[in-house]
DNA sequence: GCTTCCATGTAAAGTGTTACATGATTGC
DNA sequence: GCAATCATGTAACACTTTACATGGAAGC
């Protein structure tokens, strides 16, 4: 499970509520990895349980009291063992090339109409992350101080523009194609 | 589920086996989709008692009897209907970015090692897409007659091609930038 | 003799999403 | 008045992987 390596990277900048961890999913990472609260709370507490964390509660009126969860020797231990572990290759899911390998049984202006669609909404999403390249990164970096930590912020960001510029290249040709031979 | 639309798909070029449907998955679609046999056993059996698929067997001697599925009316219409229904954008999950993201707690060379390793993988992925984008693709377009499908093998094989491309690219980019920064 | 191919599955564990449940405070 | 923010979770469902189980035939 990824998920744990990703919770323990992040506590080891800083103690945080799972609550607070989703924000640091939904502002960070949320282009290549998500999470949510439904999942994070339970994984939380057997994290605990395993030795990697410990939880403090700090009690609040009016709202429900605050766990604030902390890395300890063994949740570092076990962060950096994975991130030295060499990884094997992931397994791919791209439903949207299943529909294109057999778009053959669609209408010519079917198959072209998914992969507009695509494009247009792979477009939008390069727009986003190209905002978030120019300023969310930057902002970052100050508000937490962390230099080293955000080259490689940036790295991720960088990797997300690239692929995304290659779908969309991709999808242009693809359709350009589509619309010539079909 | 996508599986049971890529078991549809298969079986509306002609009807198979499990066993036979799971060599189509190694064949053409691993590089971005795959499936368990344990896995594709269970759905045929399902997607029978839900009437998209007929199931006869054919009695061996020696061996366990085949279990040949055919696609139904209701199945060719779930295909369809699938096929040309807009999909919302996939969850993405990339581990490998996920330890980039918190690789400024390695150091350099622990890092380096990481991102080689990966730039070595996809190296050799590539090549393996390349050769099938020569030889295998107009091996199958033969083998079957299916010229239009070919149309769309083909450009499947392009977008995993072009996206390797860009993820060696971006990992050469990052080993340059780690080498020089970190 | 050992591996691969053919051909079927079950069971358990792991991972992830969606729906349900609560409830005060702050901003529009 | 309504939505968003803060803050916690449980339960059910959906999907995937891994391990277990069988066993003959063909090729090296």
């Amino acid at each position: 499970m990824s998920l744990k390596h990703a919770l323990l990277g992040f506590l080891n900048y800083k103690g945080m509520t799972g609550y607070e961890l989703k924000q640091c999913f939904d502002r960070s990472v949320h282009y290549f990895w998500n999470a949510n609260l439904s999942q994070i709370y339970p994984t939380l507490g057997q994290m605990e349980k395993e030795g990697l964390l410990t939880m403090e509660v700090e009690y609040q009126e009016s709202r429900p009291n605050r766990k604030v969860y902390h890395i300890t020797g063994a949740g570092c231990e076990e962060l950096h063992r994975w991130l030295r572990e060499p990884m094997d290759p992931p397994p791919v899911r791209q439903a949207f090339l299943v529909k294109v390998f057999f778009g053959g049984s669609l209408e010519k202006e079917e198959i072209l109409a998914q992969l507009r669609q695509e494009l247009e909404l792979h477009c939008n999403l390069l727009a986003i992350l190209e905002d978030r390249a120019r300023e969310g990164l930057q902002q970052s970096i100050e508000d937490t101080g962390f230099k080293r930590e955000g080259l490689f912020w940036g790295l991720t960001l960088e990797a997300g523009i690239k692929s995304k510029k290659a779908w969309i290249e991709w999808l242009e040709e693809a359709i350009a194609k589509v619309e010539l031979y079909s």
